[in-house]
DNA sequence: CCCAAATCTACAGTTGACGTAAAATGAATA
DNA sequence: TATTCATTTTACGTCAACTGTAGATTTGGG
């Protein structure tokens, strides 16, 4: 059982993140390293990477970096955790999924708004165009 | 022609903006009351409203302030604009469509995998019940 | 063993997006 | 017209999320 660890700077070039950030996302919790008794340069286990990449997506959703501190452990919990914890955890994430779905509806109505604005542009294109000769 | 002028506390009311907010867009050159030479109370015109709503929109796309005050004014446009400002606000408006649909696209990856988790989630959960019994 | 590259620690600086408190303004009322 | 009192203005303060950086330490290779 190799558990393939890695050192923070291809954690930092997988991720697209810098180490700085590592460091300020471990300080508050997001992310840690491996234990290290012995040796002083972190080592971090292939999670850490779907962690940060989590971390990017839940941003992008609006959260801000304590929300998700509060969310994070969800998506990486064992399978063995108690029961009580597992519902809560589906409580989260359905309410996730609504934000998820409200954000796409608003999303979706300004890309219809933005069609609408372009054939406009391009109505007037036209028309321009047509005085022209 | 009564131009129908209102006062911050109005707009921002409407808005469902601050005032700080609007007077910190005016800075920005987001926005701008109407010349005032005599009075030192602020006045809009109702298209501020209109591009407050815009701003909303914008900033809910991910764009900085800064961005949207690069953009802004192409949704506010007279019809009577010059024709090489009307190609310009063209290509832009369809930049913009396609971070939409980007967006739209990763927000769907982290939907279905929200879902997948919820499912992996209540998988669990019934073991767990079953396991109980 | 030695050196260059990577990492660590710690503290300060920056940027974006506002909040707040006190002074100034102006519309209503006495 | 004088007063009053809600609105507005202005200037300074704040908070989150980084980002810089400088000097000490660690590490892997020759």
């Amino acid at each position: 059982m190799t558990t393939q660890l890695m050192k923070i700077g291809e954690l930092t070039e997988r991720a697209g993140v810098s180490s700085r950030t590592v460091h300020y996302y471990e300080n508050l919790g997001l992310i840690s390293p491996v234990q290290r008794d012995g040796p002083k340069h972190r080592l971090y286990e292939p999670e850490v990477l779907q962690r940060l990449q989590k971390i990017a997506a839940l941003k992008k959703l609006g959260l801000s970096l304590e929300d998700i501190a509060g969310v994070i452990d969800l998506y990486f919990q064992s399978d063995a955790a108690p029961l009580s914890g597992k519902i809560k955890v589906i409580e989260i994430l359905k309410g996730q999924l609504e934000n998820v779905d409200k954000q796409i509806d608003e999303l979706s109505a300004f890309r219809s708004d933005l069609i609408k604005n372009i054939s406009h542009m391009e109505r007037l294109y036209g028309e321009a165009l047509m005085q022209k000769s």
